[in-house]
DNA sequence: GCTATAATTTAGTCTAGACTAAATTATAAG
DNA sequence: CTTATAATTTAGTCTAGACTAAATTATAGC
């Protein structure tokens, strides 16, 4: 049982960097450095560097193998599930407790999830009735940084036919979450799928509660997350 | 007609030797190096540092003299109101919203005031319903960085006999607040003075609202500040 | 008006975390 | 198997904002 460590001890950077490599590993496999870098807006030499210190710092947040990629170590990923935690219940907030749109709350919750202390997350999950999604439908981690379990199965991969419920939007592109927010694309809604196009992704659909149809291409296909029902 | 200068342009650090510079000439005169490295908690070579790159900034937030302490431009004193209403927002938003107790708000508003971006700030403000002072009875900039009026009567100042009403309570002392918030001295509380010691500032004082009687030393006869009824 | 003391400033260091340019290693194509 | 290209790492810089130690200035007491 690795002890958690608390927040304060580590920096802002660390926690982000801690945060990138959780997202980028939850694939499977190793992190890249160039991926590090995309995400965090920074010099791959800056990650090198700095993925060098999570892997000497003791205990070890990181296992770093040069040329090879990046993971985290327990302590790391608890690090990680914790920042994630606070982003998520920020989030959370942002939209019901503020009035936030859903394309709003990424960037705010980015500078906040460092700024509070652990009376203030615990004070925060009880105030929203410690929700166990986000509103983009990402699971939020329990007190105890346990994850709920949260459907994996991308829209274009869903079968013709087959009527399925929207269960979480992948929130990295605020222009998509827009047009999605338009769409009325959210997490709870009913979809039927009525053809999905193998070659280029297309998909053609009807929003069961709407009753309207619509047609998604690649990026919308593989950002919407279903469930069947 | 000064432009107010946007707070993501100016560090942490920046907004926080305003803010303290801010406080400290409020008494009226120049701050001290050494008054505003107590508050701050920093040498007095890392604040005249500071200063002078701030008077040296285009334009200046402070004017400064050497040795003869630092006082805030306009430019400067509005950027520290614009800190100021966020702390106070996030004050009374941590009382009112997620239960916090009177001591505990000001350490964690001390850290998100940096992290709120403008339509943060505008948000909470309307939630709270635009409120005109925090939870201690400090007054609140509003939008345009205007302080409202506040009661400037230290309780120890007050004539015996006279009833007059709790309108702020300096907040600078946890331990302080935690045993006026146990006496129920708070703002909007009625107190009568039944007899003022001017040797050595003890009062004794009657609460109206609880029918109780009690004594005050100098720290809480300071502290608590009141106006006539 | 001098002098001891306190306050302030200067000068020089340190650290975190970014950067660029150059060197190295891995990979894909022939 | 070699080589061109892409990815990564190394080496060395930079900046903000802290620090300490030493030097300077102001002030209070005689």
């Amino acid at each position: 049982m690795a002890a958690t460590i608390e927040p304060q001890l580590l920096t802002e950077s660390t926690q982000d960097y801690l945060k990138a490599i959780y997202e980028l590993t939850q694939a499977g496999g190793g992190a890249a450095t160039s991926s590090i870098a995309d995400r965090l807006s920074v010099s791959p030499a800056s990650v090198t560097n700095m993925v060098q210190k999570l892997a000497e710092r003791q205990p070890p947040l990181v296992t770093y193998r040069k040329h090879y990629g990046v993971e985290l170590t327990n302590e790391g990923r608890l690090a990680a599930l914790r920042t994630v935690r606070r982003h998520r219940l920020i989030e959370q907030f942002l939209t019901h407790v503020l009035g936030y749109s859903w394309d709003e709350v990424h960037q705010e919750a980015e500078r906040l999830e460092h700024a509070i202390s652990p009376l203030f997350e615990e004070r925060l999950a009880i105030l929203l009735g410690e929700p166990r999604f986000d509103p983009h439908g990402d699971p939020i981690p329990d007190a105890n940084l346990t994850l709920p379990d949260s459907c994996a199965l991308p829209l274009y991969r869903a079968a013709p036919g087959q009527v399925v419920r929207v269960c979480r939007v992948r929130n990295d592109n605020p222009a998509l979450l827009r047009y999605l927010d338009e769409l009325g694309l959210r997490p709870g809604l009913r979809v039927r799928v009525i053809s999905s196009q193998p070659v280029d992704y297309t998909l053609q659909v009807e929003l069961v509660d709407y009753d309207k149809q619509v047609v998604l291409g690649q990026a919308l296909g593989e950002a919407v997350m279903v469930e069947a029902i």
